[in-house]
DNA sequence: GATCCTATCAAATGATAGTTAGATTGTGTA
DNA sequence: TACACAATCTAACTATCATTTGATAGGATC
């Protein structure tokens, strides 16, 4: 029992997370690299280089090439729903449908071009994947989807969105107009708050001045 | 003069054309493939594989690999552009911004999603790909953002568009909803009509209904 | 019918990919 | 001080890649 439960020493523990550092470098630069250049474009070499060791020291930390990927789509999906997901818990009880989606829309921004290497990574990758590397992360990207689903459905019953609305291809369309800006902006450059203020103006009121109604 | 200017034999043209023939398919194939996997991904066997050729006799066709992609990034840019133009000819003198914003939008999706293999390749593979595969196709894609630019001015000028709107923004942002598309639709399923018409009026109009106006 | 040339194939070439195996370093433990 | 083990390196291994080369089939030309 004591060899088992016994807390490590200072020393081991230093050496732990010190072995726990390199392996998030390597998570970090794979991240970027899939990002710019996508997954099969992106060698062990080229990871291996950009984390500061050899290409044969990352097997010690990872499996494969694949499961590097896969931990890089988990946590990009995660990442983006735990912000959503706070965003909404900081509305107000009686918020609209408007502002959650606003809340909402914010989150997914932020989530995906603030902290997002491995978030911007996982979403600019995934559509290129063989299924055997998509399968593993499609639950978790399933459940995202069905928060954004509910935030409609709730926005509609309120009677808040306009008439005509097909909730299913309004969701792929918001979600796409979102996940588009990986391939455009640069975080170096700032301006997020611009994009999210545009972006929320155009999704929700539309880009037009509403057309004068028939006379009165 | 005469060897160089005279017509070519029937039968000299029929060779011509069966060589052209695989050509284009070569280049389809190829085209599908970037669309599914990426180009890295995509090995030349599987090019020739899917036109029913051997991977060496690619090369009577072709200088290499790099000349696929750029050919199909110059199809997949110039076919978009044109069907924009057709659609927006189509349309009568007076237009309003908000009618030729239509027009164009219906156009690139189009485009994009009906006669789309060099397209959808070409928009989905650019993003990723290093700069020397990029740069030769770089003005195309300028041209065709100008013609967005200036159709976003003109309504603009007419004072059509809401205020407040940043136009380089907003091009980037309607352009990114039309293009993340690709991720999803599912041409054999159909249904095209149905996206453009929930795009144009998510995109025109927006999600919501208008909110009251303050008291009168 | 002999010749030419177009379009293809079959097989090889060199580079590079992911991955593995065995040595090596350095720190904590006894 | 000697030992053990974690973490890394170096150097290979095999597979596969884009590309090249030389042979070949078959219709067009003379």
């Amino acid at each position: 029992m004591d060899t088992v439960t016994r807390k490590k020493s200072a020393a081991a523990q230093s050496r732990d997370s010190a072995a726990e550092l390199t392996r998030e470098q390597v998570l970090k630069a794979a991240a970027s690299l899939f990002k710019r250049q996508g997954y099969a474009a992106t060698t062990l070499r080229q990871i291996a280089d950009a984390a500061g060791i050899q290409a044969g020291s990352v097997y010690y930390h990872f499996e494969s090439k694949d499961r590097i990927l896969g931990e890089i789509l988990d946590l990009g999906i995660d990442l983006v729903h735990q912000t959503v997901l706070d965003r909404l818990a900081a509305l107000p009880e009686d918020a609209s449908g408007r502002q959650k989606f606003a809340a909402a829309l914010e989150g997914h921004l932020t989530g995906l071009l603030q902290h997002g290497e491995y978030t911007s990574a996982s979403i600019r990758v995934y559509g290129q994947l063989p299924v055997e590397l998509r399968r593993p992360n499609q639950e978790r990207r399933r459940k995202y989807g069905a928060l954004w689903d509910r935030l409609l459905a709730d926005a509609q019953a309120r009677g808040e969105i306009r008439g005509g609305a097909d909730l299913h291809l309004t969701r792929l369309i918001v979600l796409g107009t979102i996940n588009w800006t990986v391939e455009w902006f640069d975080p170096g450059q700032g301006g997020l708050d611009d994009v999210v203020q545009q972006m929320v103006s155009i999704l929700s009121d539309g880009l037009f001045e509403p057309v004068a109604p028939s006379a009165p």
